[in-house]
DNA sequence: GGTTGAGGTGTGAATGTG
DNA sequence: CACATTCACACCTCAACC
């Protein structure tokens, strides 16, 4: 089964969520009212822990809590306004820490090394009239990134990461992968891969025409993908992608 | 146009934990 | 012992200011 290994930095000071969560939304009632909240779930009972080059999936005795909801800046606004631009979320920090989170309403307490999945949802006054779960936004809360390449991608595509590093990244991922359709750009943004799933992106569970798209969709890293340390291991990790892109059962599980 | 400070990032060494 | 966490650090962009 496919799944997701989105790892997101959580520090106790509290850090952003990068990339931003940020979605368009199209079919509000223009003179209507509404307002946004972001919840980020618990996926499952499960905890994982790095080793060998891979996750392991253990059981945790984190007990399930209620998620806090952080509700957008803009508060209480017509659809027109909702819908005139995107809607972004870099107002909230995720940290490791409880005490961090109480009483600062953009700070969300996350466990370490848990899968969560950030969800959205539209409130029309007091009541809830969507919500979008975007399995394609799951991810693992890390004090330090496990992949190399992940980490990469977010630095390469993140203007606080200094140049130099930024740089070097690039050309070390030119050197080491043989392919050029292995570049980090392409091992994130598989194009089939991206086609083959837009359609979940695009929350389609409104029959009402209400749609919400996720917009950093190319910098939300989503692919089948192990570690691939860019220094010695790369060369050994790049055959079992290419097994993995002709692999017709999991373009099926991805769909799934 | 240049400077400065705020706010943000990943890195790597040290330390903690199971 | 291996992995997770913390923390200081260098460096980035951007806006405000002169």
């Amino acid at each position: 089964m496919f799944r997701n290994e989105n790892e997101m930095i959580s520090t106790c000071a509290g850090r952003r969520i990068f990339p931003t969560l940020e979605y368009s939304i199209n079919g509000l009632d223009p003179q209507k009212e509404y307002s946004m909240s972001i919840h980020i779930e618990r996926v499952d009972g499960k905890r994982f822990r790095f080793g060998e080059g891979k996750w392991m999936e253990l059981d945790s005795k984190e007990k399930i809590t209620d998620p806090k909801k952080v509700f957008h800046r803009d508060g209480h606004q017509l659809g027109e306004k909702w819908m005139e631009k995107p809607i972004s979320f870099d107002h909230i920090r995720i940290t490791n820490r409880k005490s961090r989170a109480e009483g600062k309403p953009n700070y969300i307490y996350l466990i370490a090394q848990h899968r969560y999945i950030p969800i959205l949802t539209i409130y029309e006054g007091d009541e809830i009239v969507h919500t979008a779960r975007l399995e394609h936004t799951e991810f693992v809360p890390v004090t330090a990134y496990h992949n190399d390449v992940l980490g990469a991608l977010k630095a390469s595509n993140n203007h606080y990461t200094r140049k130099d590093r930024r740089r070097r990244i690039e050309q070390e991922a030119v050197v080491q992968v043989k392919k050029p359709k292995f570049s980090i750009e392409s091992i994130f943004h598989d194009s089939s891969f991206i086609e083959n799933t837009r359609n979940e992106v695009e929350d389609e569970a409104m029959k009402s025409q209400l749609r919400v798209h996720f917009n950093p969709f190319l910098l939300w890293p989503q692919f089948p993908i192990l570690p691939i340390p860019l220094t010695s291991k790369t060369e050994e990790a790049i055959p079992k992608i290419e097994e993995k892109e002709n692999d017709d059962e999991e373009e099926i599980d991805i769909l799934n």
